[in-house]
DNA sequence: ACATTGACCTGAGAGC
DNA sequence: TGCTCTCAGGTCAATG
């Protein structure tokens, strides 16, 4: 699930749950989710510590720490924060637990242990090291540098999209329903999409990710019109009825309405 | 250098 | 019921 808007919203509830009161443990630490910090290094640093503020780059969050630096998330496939106060509430496959000083405590759950938790400097340096392009939604991300992104790949548009170093914040998910609102076929070339297909993809990628963050990144709540909610084995276009059929696109599996996402141009 | 594939983990659901 | 197989919303190293 964790793409953009899952994580955007991730981040607004870190912000309105665990800031500003102190860390007093961690009770939890799963070693396998740990990226270049060490259980003991992480322990130190986030003890008697506490969170000030977060940010979000693409998929990652951060969350400014009281005497310096960020603890960065990453969620993977499968990851999520629950804050809770009884073990009864405590989710299914805790990784980290963060325990402050009025009792609760701030899980991240990864089931899969795809997910990493680090600590950096700041968001800045760890997106240079991680050469991460452009957040998809920051507002210096505008048209002509999204135009450049897909002139600039040889791969089909879906890959173009999902890929972090050129924009950062689009999986497989939300790439599946931008192509979908815009009307493009997840499969053509992104190098090769006309000049209306790329000013449709990049208003369609702006709209969807919006909405989704506004949704709370819950499908259930999304608009009729959208391919999210259906994506499911049977499912069918919302908009034209047509069964929607799945492709395999660089290793990830594409949903799409063959009707509305015509390869060749013209008809829609 | 770039794009694609397979590995990494674990669990849910389908099919037998 | 229980077993096996496939698949899952991400990333990275290895491969072509």
């Amino acid at each position: 699930m964790p793409e953009l808007p899952d994580v955007e919203v991730f981040r607004r509830y870190l912000n309105s749950t665990s800031l500003h009161s102190t860390i007093t443990a961690l009770p939890l630490i799963d070693r396998d989710m740990l990226a270049g910090v060490s259980s003991a290094k992480l322990k130190k640093t986030l003890t008697g510590n506490r969170f000030t503020g977060t940010a979000r780059h693409g998929k990652y969050l951060f969350a400014q720490m009281d005497r310096g630096g960020v603890l960065v998330l990453h969620f993977g496939m499968t990851g999520f924060l629950k804050y809770f106060k009884n073990s009864d509430s405590e989710p299914g496959h805790p990784r980290l637990e963060i325990a402050f000083s009025d009792g609760y405590r701030l899980a991240c759950d990864a089931q899969r242990k795809l997910g990493r938790i680090s600590l950096a400097a700041d968001a800045a340096s760890f997106v240079r090291g991680k050469k991460l392009g452009p957040d998809v939604l920051d507002k210096d991300f505008d048209r002509k540098a999204f135009a450049e992104c897909l002139r600039g790949s040889r791969a089909a548009v879906k890959s173009a999209l999902m890929n972090q170093h050129d924009m950062a914040g689009i999986g497989n998910v939300y790439s599946d329903e931008i192509l979908f609102q815009a009307g493009v076929h997840p499969a053509l070339k992104a190098s090769r999409l006309k000049d209306g297909q790329v000013r449709t993809l990049y208003s369609a990628m702006k709209r969807v990710l919006a909405t989704a963050v506004e949704r709370r990144a819950d499908p259930g709540k999304f608009p009729a019109s959208y391919l999210v909610p259906r994506r499911g084995r049977d499912g069918n276009c919302p908009k034209c009825g047509a069964a929607l059929k799945s492709a395999k696109i660089s290793g990830r599996t594409a949903r799409y309405c063959p009707r509305c996402q015509k390869k060749s141009a013209g008809t829609g």
